[in-house]
DNA sequence: TGAGGTAGGCACCTTCAGGTAACTACTTCC
DNA sequence: GGAAGTAGTTACCTGAAGGTGCCTACCTCA
């Protein structure tokens, strides 16, 4: 019949609009963005290239396994080159590409903003805090 | 003793980061705009107010849940304000301050990236793809 | 000779964010 | 008179992300 009811609907609407997320760029990059690794590694790198075990420590805290999966997914969206140079002990660079430069420069506006507007939301917060006492 | 073994090290240093980047403006700005909901809704407000059934309805496929917390977090920050109308069925509006306004404009900003750099991302992952068949 | 570095891979295990469902209290529409 | 809307709250539950530990294989330094 044509008539669903309201929790139906709701489900339709939410398989529909999980469709259209996967499928909007600026979600995807904003999965991206949002991972706390990868903003990490973008600020490390935008300083120059580095191997692996110099990003393990400047990104002190990170699992291995973290920074390898990381590291691949930046790989394979061209954000990143990795570089193996087959010493005795292999040698491993890790550099931002031109994308991945223009995606930190995108990332210093969010600093940017952070930090001219921080003093704004946590005078907010107090004021939110203070009246929900 | 003044010797600790490599993880000991390793333990210390994610306690100090965890602290360092819990402290830090703007991965506390990342937090925010990486919430899927968060960035959802300040779209949707960013063409006007609007009612809480009427940010349900937009933002098709969110849970009340999820709805309320996220504005509740916004309303904290200072980014949207919430304004009762004590008619007969209550009505509440949802509306975007200035800070709210300047995210949304940041945001705004990340979407053109994403436009427009997608197809090189989504080349190159085409490309990686490829190589690691 | 064994401890640590270099660059990870693999499997298990836990945690918690977020979804689901049910409820309020009052109203209007069919 | 019951179904649906308005604006949520509360309790429960699950799935997937991410952390931990252990492994390779070769090298160097003390």
């Amino acid at each position: 019949m044509a008539t669903m009811t309201a929790a139906q609907k709701r489900e339709q609407a939410r398989t529909d609009y999980d469709a259209f997320l996967r499928a909007c760029p600026t979600n995807q990059l904003l999965d991206r963005l949002s991972d706390k690794w990868v903003s990490l590694v973008l600020a490390a790198l935008s300083t120059g290239p580095m191997r692996y075990s110099d990003l393990s420590r400047k990104i002190a805290g990170v699992s291995p396994k973290m920074l390898t999966q990381t590291l691949r997914a930046l790989e394979r969206d061209g954000l990143v080159t990795r570089t193996v140079t087959p010493s005795v002990p292999v040698r491993v660079d890790y550099e931002l590409t031109e994308l991945g430069g223009s995606l930190a420069q995108l990332m210093t506006a969010v600093k940017t903003w952070a930090e001219t507007h921080f003093d704004e939301v946590h005078a907010a917060r107090e004021q939110y805090d203070a009246e929900n006492a």
